[in-house]
DNA sequence: TCGCTTTCTGACCATATGGTCAGGTTCACG
DNA sequence: CGTGAACCTGACCATATGGTCAGAAAGCGA
């Protein structure tokens, strides 16, 4: 039974504090990776002394993991657009998007994501073991009943979901790289725009789902 | 003028003892970023000790450059394939077998290229800027022209390269949770085969070439 | 107001790390 | 075989970093 959070100033304080670390982390991770980020940076970025992180997160390890987590969560939550579709054109189209929003608005999560995997998951491999592969499962039947249907091409569900998450996850992954040979400048709303529609007509095409 | 490099024990040894270094960098970078790498840790991978390296590289920095630079080059390599090709079909399928063979053969490369590129490219900022920028304005030039002599649809060419590099270096990069799914097991010989071909297939049916 | 809990933090410590260096060894060449 | 250059390395150092802790300050319920 969990008890009935009051909003007294001292649960405000613990809830905004660990906000707050959580958010700087998350940058500093983003740029740094784990290695080379120092609680004394991300405790700079949140504006706190170090030893207040280490009240709230115990070691550095436990902060990151929390950090994984969160974009975790974000990751997965993004596939509430692909079910209940009634084909690849609405459930893909929707994942597309919601997975480029993600690239825009958490690029910082996503980078810490890239970065773990990247490093062989040493904090989140039961989730790969256990939540993503139960997950990725799910979604491949689906993919694989519309091409039963005949709604879409005969394509691997596997190597599809890989190429969706490619494709989604580079523009904030590779962002860097993209906004140098944009002359240096940030995407834009239009080129944005452009992006989810070139990624969605190049794959929806594709999958012959157009 | 170069010298006639003889093959002394001397030159044998200099360039044998660098590119055992080279490689256990290579590897370290990639499993443990630049911050987590240590000279010690690269030191036993190459079984030498760590004052040795200090001879050949004088700072991690500088290693971790050349490391950089190697597999850059390998990348840009790759593009030999796109070019003179007659269409998208020959030319975007060859870039695609090229890069996916990259992928399969300089993981560790490629990790650390994606690393270097997710952390704002420290090192190589001025390559992006000048050689990368170069030779993207000159292959999207390229799927231009395919497009106006309609050998393919009309999809703006940056982000399909985009596609293209986000596509294949999603089997180095995120190999880790790749093998995972795969039941823990690394891609066989068919299923490297089956991502290639599902990869090709989507994208050139996706831009309108076959 | 009182007593207890939670929050906060400057000062401190043990350790790990990048890098140095003096002195040794091996090699090439005349 | 002598000499100089290239190669090698154990021992060492300065610094940075994750983490600790004692004690102060603030909030809360009675």
């Amino acid at each position: 039974m969990a008890e009935v959070e009051r909003l007294s100033k001292r649960n405000t304080i613990r809830r905004e504090n660990e906000r707050i670390i959580l958010a700087a982390a998350e940058k500093v991770f983003a740029e740094a990776g784990f290695g080379g980020a120092t609680m004394q940076l991300i405790a700079d970025m949140a504006g706190l002394p170090k030893a207040n992180l280490h009240y709230y997160f115990a070691t550095k390890e436990e902060l990151y993991r929390k950090v994984v987590q969160q974009i975790f969560e974000i990751w997965l939550h993004a596939a509430d657009s692909f079910d209940n579709a009634p084909g690849p054109v609405e459930g893909i189209g929707a994942y597309i998007d919601a997975k480029m929003e993600i690239s825009r608005r958490h690029a910082d999560g996503s980078k810490v994501w890239a970065s773990e995997v990247m490093h062989g998951a040493p904090v989140i491999q039961d989730y790969l073991e256990t939540t993503l592969r139960e997950w990725t499962a799910g979604r491949a039947a689906v993919i694989q009943r519309w091409i039963d249907e005949g709604k879409m091409a005969a394509v691997d569900p596997r190597h599809l979901l890989y190429m969706l998450w490619a494709t989604t996850q580079h523009y904030a992954d590779f962002g860097h790289q993209i906004e140098t040979l944009n002359g240096g400048r940030p995407l834009s709303d239009r080129q944005w725009k452009a992006a989810k529609d070139s990624v969605k007509s190049v794959i929806l095409r594709g999958i012959g789902a157009i």
